[in-house]
DNA sequence: AGCACA
């Protein structure tokens, strides 16, 4: 008997059974998309986003209904790319908007390895020149879908202010977006230079660490060849421990810019 | 939550 029932952690660590336990989903379910959306968009949408696994576009069948699903490797990831995304205007011709919530359930789909990135599922009648991108040998694994009125509501969607930063535009300023150049936060204050660079250098692409204590704790910037390669890192590294660590693992971030080639 | 170097 760990917990005496009355104790008020021990309560309100209990699942609720009034609401949907979400915290184990790692996909995300899209809509408000163009009809003529491509997976391989849905798949750029999503690929640079640290911890994302693959995705899926799915042809309902109700009418031209395109809905995608974009799977990560855990929730944290899953939810982060959801609010990043939420909201932002998708095609500024059709002026759709991506509305995301987390899926019902997970994708079940396995990553072959041969496989591809994506995945179409064409529940579409017709069987005419349909572009079959790639196709989806087991059309059962979809998860379901959470929300079937979430498709018919797109005129009545508030784009936020995060829509500024649509993935379709170009911006010279990098707003929290990736970047080649990591943000390394939560070292411990024994935390010294090499042992970080011991790691980092195991990772292709690596090109400088700075290491920097300002007021007090470290922290580091490691600067990358291209993001592709940071981003890898900071999926394979966030959290993790440096034995010089006196607290939890490294919080990993891109920067806000990228380093200076001095 | 903490983002420098030029």
């Amino acid at each position: 008997m760990a917990h005496h029932p009355y104790d008020p952690y021990y309560l309100y660590n209990q699942p609720d059974p009034t609401y949907s336990d979400r915290s184990n989903i790692n996909t995300l379910f899209i809509s408000g998309l163009p009809d003529d959306v491509k997976a391989r968009e849905i798949h750029n949408l999503f690929r640079r986003r640290p911890g994302f696994d693959s995705c899926q576009l799915k042809y309902t069948g109700r009418g031209n209904q395109v809905v995608a699903f974009a799977t990560f490797y855990n929730h944290q990831s899953a939810v982060t790319a959801l609010h990043a995304l939420n909201g932002v205007k998708f095609d500024p011709q059709s002026g759709s908007v991506l509305h995301i919530e987390l899926a019902r359930s997970n994708s079940r789909r396995k990553h072959k390895p041969g496989g591809g990135a994506y995945v179409v599922i064409d529940k579409r009648k017709k069987t005419d020149a349909n572009s079959q991108e790639t196709s989806s040998d087991d059309g059962g694994s979809e998860p379901d879908e959470p929300s079937k009125k979430a498709q018919q509501s797109n005129e009545a969607v508030v784009t936020p202010a995060s829509a500024i930063s649509a993935p379709y535009e170009h911006h010279e300023k990098n707003d929290g977006g990736p970047c080649s150049t990591l943000f390394i936060a939560n070292l411990g204050p024994n935390c010294n230079e090499d042992e970080l660079k011991e790691v980092l250098c195991k990772y292709p692409g690596f090109n400088v660490l700075k290491l920097r204590a300002k007021s007090g704790m470290p922290v580091a910037f490691a600067d990358f060849e291209d993001i592709e390669q940071a981003s890898k890192v900071m999926e394979e590294l966030q959290g993790s421990v440096l034995p010089s660590s006196d607290r939890g693992g490294m919080h990993i971030e891109y920067a806000r810019s990228k380093m200076r080639k001095s």
